[in-house]
DNA sequence: GCATAAAATCTCTTATTATGAGATTATGAA
DNA sequence: TTCATAATCTCATAATAAGAGATTTTATGC
């Protein structure tokens, strides 16, 4: 993980912004980065006036214009946002909730569309904000159709998480959990981001079968039975599949 | 404007992409950058492993997720973005418009924020989306508060656009129009950007009264008098000082 | 299943260039 | 002005990015 090269160091200046710090002055970057003071300022100039960074004077360095710009046509060529929005709408004309894609990078998930029908929308997950692979019905429904090599280390990284929300005490019984999971063909959790809140979630496959990303309902605990539970889970069963195939559409064989 | 080192050349492929040109293909990449084979796939992984690009089978390049999350910071920490959404409400509560505030960048306009009250918004320019400085109230306002030296360069440069809205034959006569809008404080287009639809802006100044953006209201050309375009200017000058002054708060001296 | 084609990665040498210590120059404050 | 801080420049040297070509991996044909 560690920057082996310029090429990387220059972009590790971009991952040290986060929400709790999302500005920048360059002596702390030095020191975080390690970088010296010419080598510092020569990527930051680099990396303003390609407009990934800004400065405005008196303040520190934040995230620029560049980025914006981007996110915007991400959002004009992710295929899950695209074929995503569509469905979505169905949820949420269906029940009261909110329904979000999240795509699955890194060891983490995140939103990348939501739409709300609900009158207080409870989670607060917009496009963009990251959340973690250990709780929640989204990442299980993912993890649930992961192969198991693939599997076992991720399990193993997030096993407090994944144990603290009574998924098993050791990995093999978290397996067992996402086994579960699996046959349904859609994960539940109660409260677990969100107190009060619980969330349905069914993966998205690539053209393999592999799962990239979740389609995920959050609906106010006081709203649902067990058997509407039920009922949502398939209906969100049904949009993930949906989408899996709008994004990766048969290739017309010549 | 060519890259001249390598840190350049991993982040001019990020440049290539546009809306016209949303995936790619790497054969295409190296063509279009003038990369050798090894270079480009090196530079391709990087990124892809930063995830600001990914790519899914049967189908070229893409921004990737590490964009959206960048943009979800940057919407948490661009003062314009924090500071402009309530005023711009403000706006949108009073006339039945479209109110955003635009950075200003490059040879570009980029909307950073927007809120609507119209119930068909008739701009299309949500967050993200460049347009193009010669045409549009927004680009004027700007233009109206730069520096001499700053301005002419830029006029030059984006003549023929200038020309064809009518801001004059040459530079000194489009310095003139400037001039006047200038003194008024905001500036109005009428269709110039969207057929039917006027557009008032006014520029939003950084600490050393220098315009870096502007605060924008579309409205129908039919819900307006010239009476009422100077009360609204008047109004979208007022919030985009408001803007200004939030922005850059003075500073406590110890 | 295997064969063929295409895509992506590796190897290794060479020339290129990124680096940092220290000096120097802007910039803002008093 | 003068001081303090922030940003940039110089330049010798070590570090490493680049590319030709081979090789491996992956996809798709039969």
């Amino acid at each position: 993980m560690k920057p082996t090269n310029s090429l990387e160091r220059v972009l590790a200046v971009l991952e040290v912004f986060s929400e709790e710090r999302l500005e920048w002055m360059p002596e702390d970057l030095m020191r975080e980065l390690g970088y010296s003071r010419p080598t510092l300022y020569r990527y930051l100039k680099i990396l303003k006036d390609a407009g990934f960074l800004m400065s405005s004077r008196n303040s520190g360095v934040t995230l620029g214009p560049k980025v914006v710009e981007m996110d915007y046509l991400t959002r004009r060529s992710d295929a899950l946002v695209l074929h995503g929005v569509a469905h979505l709408k169905e949820l949420t004309a269906a029940y009261s909730c909110t329904a979000m894609v999240l795509r699955w990078y890194g060891n983490k998930i995140l939103c990348v569309v939501s739409e709300s029908s609900a009158k207080n929308p409870i989670s607060s997950y917009p496009r963009g904000r990251p959340m973690p692979l250990g709780r929640g019905a989204i990442a299980r429904s993912i993890m649930a159709f992961l192969p198991r090599p693939q599997l076992l280390p991720l399990v193993e990284r997030n096993l407090a998480d994944l144990r603290s929300v009574g998924l098993g005490d050791d990995a093999e019984d978290v397996l067992k959990s996402l086994k579960k999971v699996r046959k349904a063909g859609f994960s539940v959790a109660y409260g677990e981001v969100t107190p009060g809140a619980v969330g349905i979630a069914a993966p998205i496959f690539d053209d393999r079968r592999y799962p990239i990303a979740s389609v995920c309902v959050t609906i106010s605990g006081s709203l649902v039975t067990g058997a509407l539970i039920d009922q949502i889970g398939a209906e969100v069963r049904r949009v993930a599949l949906q989408i899996s195939a709008d994004q990766a559409p048969a290739q017309p064989k010549n």
